[in-house]
DNA sequence: TTTACTGCAAAGGGTTTGCAACATG
DNA sequence: CATGTTGCAAACCCTTTGCAGTAAA
């Protein structure tokens, strides 16, 4: 399969860059590998699921970029320095709570470069 | 309606909250809210879509604690500190390609007081 | 009457599942 | 032969939509 990519996948990619498979087999192994921890399912803007490699194994903790005009949906790599905020912050506001934080997910919505005016 | 709450509802509690409204017409009126900006829909875990007022409305920025154990997801409000860390965070990651910020969105995943072990 | 909103029930679209055929060891 | 994986089609669930009935102006 072909989930090194840049950004998340729909279903529909996904289904586009396997030809042949059909969408039961592409659900069914894509959800043994995501309970494995191996891929992870995320939603896009307010439409469909999105399939994405999980950081393990990946290799990097990244964020998102949302594009709300046209649907993208991309991968912005995380710095050590905006990690350590973020980190801070999320123990900050769940410590209160009593929430235990396993992640955090930080993504930007609005206009890529192709739609902005 | 309801939606005075300090989590986002989904579409089962907001029917459930107000008794004899037909689902039919919590999605169309929810919608129409949503379409003018006074509420927002976004997603769950994983699961079903959930309802909240938006920011303009509730008077307060806010991002979600999301356990995986039993779905729930609450609001924290967001500090001055942070929202300037993330603001900032926002900009540097954005920029780069360049990306319009219009929000963030900074939700916190893990597990609450009531299903850590 | 004209306009807008309700309720019901049917349709839609993404996702899941049952089950028999097939591959693997 | 025993086990696990495929493909197909039907089932599911959440959400949307058509349409006629009702309330409001």
């Amino acid at each position: 399969m072909l989930a090194g990519s840049d950004r998340p996948l729909t279903m529909h990619e996904v289904l586009a860059s396997a030809p042949g498979v059909p969408q039961s087999s592409a659900y069914r192994n894509l959800s043994i590998l995501a309970e494995a921890g191996v891929v992870r399912r995320i939603q896009g803007a307010d439409d469909n699921g999105r399939f994405e490699l999980a950081e393990v194994v990946s290799g990097h903790h990244h964020h998102h970029l949302i594009c709300t005009s046209c649907g993208l949906m991309a991968d912005v790599r995380a710095t050590a320095k905006l990690e350590r905020a973020l980190a801070e912050a999320a123990r900050t506001a769940a410590d209160e709570a009593g929430f235990l934080v396993v992640e955090h997910r930080f993504d930007l919505v609005g206009l890529c470069a192709g739609c902005r005016p």
